[in-house]
DNA sequence: TCCAATATTTTTGTATACAAGGGGTTTGAC
DNA sequence: GTCAAACCCCTTGTATACAAAAATATTGGA
């Protein structure tokens, strides 16, 4: 009801982020951002910080603000990390999931196939981080289900660039069938080892990656 | 080698909560704390933002920070999170550990031993939280050892409870051992497995850890 | 011309002043 | 006596002013 300004900038930074609008290494001007957002720097600082903590900038004492994307090795040790907390919602919801939740869970596999049919990238996103998103939920773990939520945005930045490699997105979809036809058994360790692979970057997927990390090392990540 | 206010502010109020100086619910009061630390409001502000991101407090919308010690459920699903975190970190330190860190782990283990000969409280947490760390490291992802810390720090002001329950102290020192040994045959099952019972409450210490609960819920987590 | 030392400027960090929302209290009505 | 509404005060949120540190430009010398 009553949106401080400092909350409402987080966000616009934020999203600014993720969707790659800095380049590695690019410092954020804090009274440039703040006339741009018509604020004073007092919130301004305050989105700073809370963006820091997150992960998503960072700040260096007496210079600012900055952005700076992983090297290759921590997104890949990122990754590793995603993918172990993913495996671990998804063996604690093969054994708590609701019907209710399995629905759901199935009508955003349904959409992000309709999304790639219809070449609509934003909604497939969208679709694709809801069903992220259920099966942290379906864990019954709430602590467990804020933490993978959270790195879960951090990692947004870079999962697109995952995305892009050819091919990647039919793939991910039938990975998508895979998790719900294990939680749809009631298999934890089935479930899991689906997530796990979901999400790990391994085997050729390493390859790709490194591959698009390149192209966009000295680029923006649009 | 110049130290922020706001970051020595931080710390001292990390202090505080984390040693459990602050009761459930209890508010912090931003002029009281400034005036009592002899600093301005906006260093303490930025000190509350940065320890609700972490998670040590909450901060509602102008209404204030505030103590929100989790209730036991989810006390119980933080350290699941907590033992599968720490199993991962053990699974990879058991392929990676290097012999000069297998000695400074079997270091903290002599001086926590010592620690309780001794009954030197104080001490044993210092050394048992440096063997954590030192596993953390011992993994080789340099995200997942500073993810694992976080966690553990967010988890102080509670672990005393279990520690202080009867006999819990050398049961701990002795899967110390068994995790050491586990590290040392470099078994990553063994170890992750080993390291996962030591933290996770289950079993007889799910009544302990609950009737410690209980005793501290009105009062202070001193 | 290049380097170093210093001056200047820019930018962050902190303090303070001001605005505005929420909680509590008081007062009034039923 | 109890409930509700209006008012006041206290607290948080934001803006701005000031201080201090770092980055940059400038000037002097070799």
């Amino acid at each position: 009801m009553s949106p401080r300004i400092a909350d409402s900038v987080r966000e616009r930074i934020e999203q600014m982020i993720v969707t790659g609008e800095f380049a590695d290494g690019e410092r954020l001007d804090e009274v440039k951002l703040a006339e741009q957002f018509g604020v004073s720097r007092t919130p301004l600082r305050e989105a700073f910080q809370s963006l820091a903590a997150s992960g998503l900038l960072t700040l260096e004492a007496r210079r600012g603000a900055f952005i700076r994307h992983p090297d290759f090795v921590e997104l890949v040790e990122m990754f590793e990390v995603m993918a172990e907390i993913e495996a671990m919602c998804g063996f604690r919801a093969a054994r708590r999931v609701t019907q209710d939740q399995m629905v759901a869970i199935g009508l955003t596999i349904d959409a992000c196939e309709a999304a790639i049919a219809m070449g609509d990238f934003d909604e497939y996103y969208r679709e694709n981080e809801k069903f992220h998103h259920l099966l942290y939920d379906a864990s019954g773990n709430r602590f467990l289900a804020r933490e993978a939520a959270r790195l879960h945005k951090r990692l947004k930045p870079y999962r697109r660039m995952q995305l892009r490699t050819s091919g990647r997105m039919p793939q991910s979809m039938r990975e998508h069938r895979t998790v719900y036809a294990a939680l749809q058994r009631g298999d934890p360790k089935a479930t899991a080892l689906a997530l796990r692979l979901h999400v790990a970057i391994q085997g050729e997927r390493f390859n790709d990656l490194m591959v698009s990390y390149r192209q966009m090392a000295s680029l923006k990540t649009g």
